[in-house]
DNA sequence: AATACTATTGAGCAGATGATCTTTAAAGGC
DNA sequence: GCCTTTAAAGATCATCTGCTCAATAGTATT
C-alpha cells in the first residue's frame, strides 16, 4: 500500500471529498443506484472494489449494507425489475371501448419507453443468462398478464380463417423488443424513428389477422 | 494439497484415465470444443481450472496451447462464429426464379437450424454484452449481406403505397431470432412448432407489403 | 464543550484465479 | 532395450476478490 493512493477513493480524485456520513437508508440506495449502473456496464461479475471506487467510498462499506455480494445483486434486481410492469395495463389492454390498434400502440409506446433503456436491457439480459429466477418470473408474468389477454383481444377480432396463436403475440413482442436488444446489447445505432417502427410492427400484426382500422 | 485429490483431474473420477498424449492439433481442438460448451454454460468468466477439470487435464496444460485466457476466448469466438453465415445465401435470396416467400422460408429454416442452438445463442449473447468486435462485425455483415438484399427483394415486389424500410427487415429478423432467445437465453420452453412460427412470421411480413402467393 | 452513537475507514485474511516454470513420462526411432 | 523428443503434470507465484473486524471520526444530543 502507500503507493500514492489512499485507501479512501474519495481522496484520490481531483476533488478531495472528505469522509461524509449519510443516513443508512440514503447510503444504501446510493450504493444500489451505482451498482445498477456498474453491473449494467460490466456485468454481474464486476468487482466490489471498482464499485466502491465509483462511489467514492471504501469497499468494506458496501458490506456494511449488504451481507454478501449476492445480496447486493438481489437488491439490484429488485430495483431494476420493480415497476417495470404497471398493474393497470391488463385493464387498459382489454378496454374494448378503444380500437385494439390504439391500445397496442399506447401499450408498446409506454412499455418501450420503460425498457429501451440501457441499464434495464443489459441487467435483464445478464440476469437471464445467469438463470435468475426473477427473470423467469418476470417473463411468466408478462406472458400471463399482458400477452395472454392480448391474444384474447386479437382472437375476438381476427378474421375467421386465421386463428391467432400465443406464438404470434410473442412474435409481435419479440420483434419490438429486438429493437432495444440491437441498440443496448449489441450497441447498434438507434433507429431514427423507433416509435414509427413500433407502429409498423403493430400494423403488420393486425393486418395479418385481417384487423383493419 | 494432498487432501484426497491428485493434481491430475483425470485420476480423480471413477474411471482412472491415465495421462494421455495427443497430437497438439487434436488437443487444441479438444480444448476449444470443451471451452465452447463450458463458456456457453457459465459465461466467459468461467475459470480455467474448472474447464481443465471437465477436460480431465491439468489447468496448466491449457496455457500450453493458449498464451492467455483471452486467446482461448478468441479461439472460442472463431469456432462459434465461423460458418454461421453461408456465403451462398445472398445469391439464393436474390434468385428471382423462385417466389420470395419460398426463398425466405428456405433461408430462415436453414438459418434457424444453425443458430437456434444453445451454445451459439449464449456465446453470441455473452460476446455481445462484452462488446466483442467480432459480434459487431457479424451483425454488420448480416445486415449488408442478408438483410439489405432482402430489403431490395421486398421493394421489388411491394405494393406501391407501402415502401419497405430496413427496419421492417430487422423486425422480421428480430421476431424470428427472439424465438431462440426465449428458448436458450431465458430458458423458456421451445414452441411446439418453431418451423410453423417462422413461416407465419414470414407470411405476416409479406402480407404487410401486399406480397401474396 | 463534552459525550455517545455509529457511519466509515483501514488493514488484513482466506480462497480463487491467471499464468509460469521445472519435472515427469508417453511414444516413436534407433 | 535405450535414447530423444515433447506432451502433460506438478508445484508455485502474484494478484485479485469477497468478506471481516477493530479503529477512527462525523454528527446529534445534552
Amino acid at each position: 500500500m502507500m503507493d500514492g493512493h489512499s485507501n479512501n477513493p474519495a481522496l484520490d480524485g481531483e476533488e478531495g471529498v472528505a469522509r461524509k456520513r449519510l443516513p443508512p437508508a440514503e447510503r444504501r440506495q446510493q450504493i444500489v443506484d451505482e451498482a445498477v449502473r456498474f453491473f449494467a456496464e460490466v456485468g454481474l461479475e464486476g468487482n466490489t472494489r471498482e464499485l466502491a471506487r465509483r462511489l467514492g467510498v471504501t469497499q468494506s462499506l458496501i458490506f456494511n449494507y449488504f451481507g454478501t455480494k449476492e445480496e447486493l445483486i438481489e437488491a439490484v434486481y429488485e430495483k431494476v425489475y420493480i415497476g417495470r410492469l404497471s398493474p393497470d395495463w391488463p385493464e387498459r389492454l382489454t378496454d374494448r371501448s378503444h380500437p385494439l390498434r390504439d391500445r397496442l400502440i399506447a401499450f408498446y409506446s409506454e412499455y418501450s419507453s420503460l425498457i429501451f433503456e440501457r441499464e434495464w436491457m443489459r441487467i435483464f439480459m445478464f440476469s437471464g443468462l445467469a438463470g435468475a429466477s426473477l427473470n423467469q418470473r418476470y417473463l411468466e408474468h408478462l406472458g400471463n398478464v399482458i400477452l395472454l389477454p392480448l391474444l384474447a383481444e386479437t382472437k375476438a377480432l381476427a378474421r375467421s380463417d386465421r386463428a391467432p396463436k400465443m406464438e404470434d403475440v410473442w412474435n409481435l413482442h419479440g420483434g419490438i423488443v429486438y429493437i432495444g436488444i440491437r441498440q443496448h446489447i449489441y450497441r447498434m445505432p438507434e433507429p431514427s424513428t423507433p416509435q414509427d417502427e413500433i407502429e409498423r410492427a403493430i400494423e403488420k400484426y393486425l393486418q395479418y389477422f385481417g384487423i383493419e382500422p
